[in-house]
DNA sequence: TTATATCCTATAAAGTTAGTAGGATATGTA
DNA sequence: TACATATCCTACTAACTTTATAGGATATAA
């Protein structure tokens, strides 16, 4: 399957909340949790990776939470979905990021890259061209 | 992640290697998983499982084996990938053939369905445009 | 000092992937 | 008919990934 994975979709949407909702308080695991029907200990453990990869900034204890590390402008979904779900690509030898080579096949005699590195570059060009605020702005 | 699988990958592999091969002989399991680096056993349920999908037509015994069913000219990539892997769209809410609602999320309000229509769509219009004849076709 | 939140590690159930094993069945040929 | 050959079929399995859950440690505001 092509599927991304449930903590690529928890991450993408708890992104879009804390986005849509952060003022100068900081935004609760709980609240995001509640909201979106993300379960919530599955959800802290997605939102320390986030933070862990600088896309989002805690603060512990009371009046504690999560904020955005950058504008929502700045934070493109290609980012997310890598943290989360590594390669964008299809073919692990036709990956920018996490290239891997193929072990049974010759990669310059293989007939299929080609096709995957188009779908590949079509895919990037719209995840790195979508923002988390492009995204709060579709009604 | 999204990449595909191996199943699918030997079964791309595999169909080109009968389309590149085919006279009017047939083409044995074992050739291809000698030519191809595939995992004999493995290798024959894929196959097994493209006849099912009227992909290839078999016979069995001496000079027995495996023709594609059709012109290499009419077999699209798009047909392998989802009979061997399923749905080509990243989300299920958003699969024109294996389409799952979200439980947790309502698909009305949803704010990230529509990127993943349009990269579902710009994958499928590389994959509904490739056949196998068009990617022996390159060197 | 207390309530509240994140942080951290370990564990586990379920599902998927990537095969393997062993034989049943069909078919061309001598 | 006998035999070699190739696909067909079912069942099983090891390894890996996904999707969490449990239980507490740590930090902070009031």
């Amino acid at each position: 399957m092509s599927v991304i994975s449930k903590k690529c979709k928890y991450a993408l949407k708890a992104l879009l909340y804390i986005s849509k909702n952060s003022g100068d308080k900081a935004i609760l695991t709980s609240s995001i949790a509640r909201d979106e029907n993300i379960p919530r200990k599955f959800l802290e453990s997605i939102l320390r990776s986030l933070r862990n990869n600088q896309v989002l900034y805690s603060k512990r204890g009371k009046k504690g939470g999560f904020f955005l590390l950058r504008d929502p402008k700045d934070i493109y979904i290609v980012e997310i979905m890598r943290i989360m779900d590594g390669p964008v690509a299809m073919l692990p030898c036709v990956s920018l990021n996490y290239y891997q080579s193929c072990e049974e096949c010759d990669e310059k005699s293989c007939t299929i890259k080609g096709m995957f590195e188009n779908i590949r570059d079509k895919t990037l060009e719209i995840l790195s061209n979508t923002s988390l605020h492009d995204l709060n702005q579709k009604t």
